[in-house]
DNA sequence: CGTCTATTTGAATGTACTCAAAAGCGGTGG
DNA sequence: CCACCGCTTTTGAGTACATTCAAATAGACG
C-alpha cells in the first residue's frame, strides 16, 4: 500500500479498548461495525427461544468478526459478540468500508481472500460436525485452539460444540481412565 | 461486461453434460476447477473412515459449487460431487479464474460478494444445526428447500441433517399423527 | 418383469440431556 | 488477607433422543 491509501485506512478505523464480558453488539439490534481484533479474545454467540446459549464463533488476534448477515444485509443480529478478557479492538463501519473498496481496489481482493477462507474454515466445521462424535469434536478442538481452551470457560466450549457443559466433562473424564 | 470481456469470459469456460450419477470430482482426488450449475442438480459429500456418508452441500441451478480447500489450497478433496440428475455445468479452471481476476477486476468483486454469501449462509447452517432439534430442521429444510427435497433421496437428506435415514423416516411419520 | 436399492417398522442399545446436589474456584469487600 | 458469594465444574440417577440391526414393503430402473 502507498502511505496515502495507509492514511486513508487509519483515518477509517477506529481503535476501541473493552473489558472482559463487555458487548460489542447484542442479538437483535443492527450492527453497523465489522471488528478486528488487535489483542485479545471475543466470542459470538446465539441464545435461541429455549434461552439456550449457542456459541458460533470465537476470535482471537487479528481475526475479523461480526455478525455478517446484520452487517452487510441489515438484518438483525442473530448474535451477541462480547470479549472473553480484555482486548483491543479496529473498528470498520459498513460506510467505511464501501469507501475503501471503491478507493483502494486491493482492498476488494483482500476481503475476497477474507470471505473465502472463511467460508472453507466453515464448510470444514460443518462436516467435522457431522461426520465425527462429541469425543473426537473435542479432542480436535483442544488440539487446533489451544488458545480457546485457555480463554473460554467449559461452558462457552460446550455450547460451542453443540453439547452440555455436563456432557463435556463427562468426555474429558472419560479421558483420565 | 464489454463485449471483449464476455468473450474472455466464455473462452475460460467449458461446457460440461453429466448424467445422472456421474461423478465430478472424487474424494482424495485434487481438484483443478469450479463449476457453475447451469442445469440439474448436484450434491457434494463426504465419507469417512468408518464408511458413514455425509452431505456437505447440494447445488441447484446457478449455484457454485467444489471443494473450495482443495481448489484454492490444492488440498486432496475431502468430498466427492455427482450429480442428482442429468445436469449441465459450466467449469472454470483454477488458473483461468486467476487470469479473470487480473483481465476483469469486477471479478474479484463479483466473487467476494460470492464467498461473502457463502460465507453467510454457512454461518446460519452452522447456527440452525447447534440450536434447533433434528426434527424442527427437517421441516426448515423442506421449506427452504423444497427442490432439493424432490430431487435428492431421504437418505441423502439425512446425511446432509447428519441423522440416519431410520431416524428421519419416523420423524416424517411423528408428522402424520 | 425382475432386481436392486430406498424406505418403513420395531426392538434393543447407546449417546446425550435434564435435574439436582456437591465441590471447586475466583473475585470482591470488609 | 481471608471469608464469603456467585458461578463453573463435577457427579450421578433417571429420561429422552437417536442409532444399530434385522426384516418386511415399496419403488425405481434397466
Amino acid at each position: 500500500m502507498t502511505d496515502s491509501e495507509k492514511q486513508l485506512v487509519f483515518s477509517l478505523l477506529n481503535q476501541k479498548k473493552i473489558a472482559r464480558k463487555e458487548v460489542l453488539l447484542r442479538q437483535g439490534d443492527s450492527c453497523k461495525k465489522i471488528y478486528f481484533v488487535e489483542d485479545g479474545s471475543l466470542r459470538a454467540f446465539n441464545v435461541n427461544n429455549s434461552g439456550k446459549e449457542s456459541t458460533i464463533m470465537f476470535a482471537l488476534q487479528d481475526w475479523w468478526i461480526t455478525d455478517m448477515d446484520c452487517f452487510i444485509n441489515q438484518k438483525p443480529a442473530l448474535v451477541s459478540i462480547e470479549a472473553l478478557e480484555q482486548s483491543k479492538v479496529m473498528e470498520l463501519d459498513f460506510h467505511s468500508l464501501q469507501e475503501l473498496y471503491k478507493s483502494i481496489p486491493k482492498f476488494e481482493r483482500f476481503f475476497r481472500i477474507l470471505f473465502q477462507n472463511a467460508y472453507i474454515r466453515e464448510q470444514q466445521r460443518a462436516l467435522q460436525n457431522i461426520s465425527f462424535s462429541t469425543e473426537e469434536r473435542y479432542w480436535k478442538f483442544v488440539d487446533k485452539y489451544p488458545a480457546f481452551v485457555q480463554k473460554a470457560t467449559q461452558k462457552q466450549i460446550a455450547s460451542y460444540l453443540g453439547v452440555t457443559p455436563e456432557f463435556l466433562s463427562s468426555v474429558k473424564r472419560k479421558k483420565e481412565s
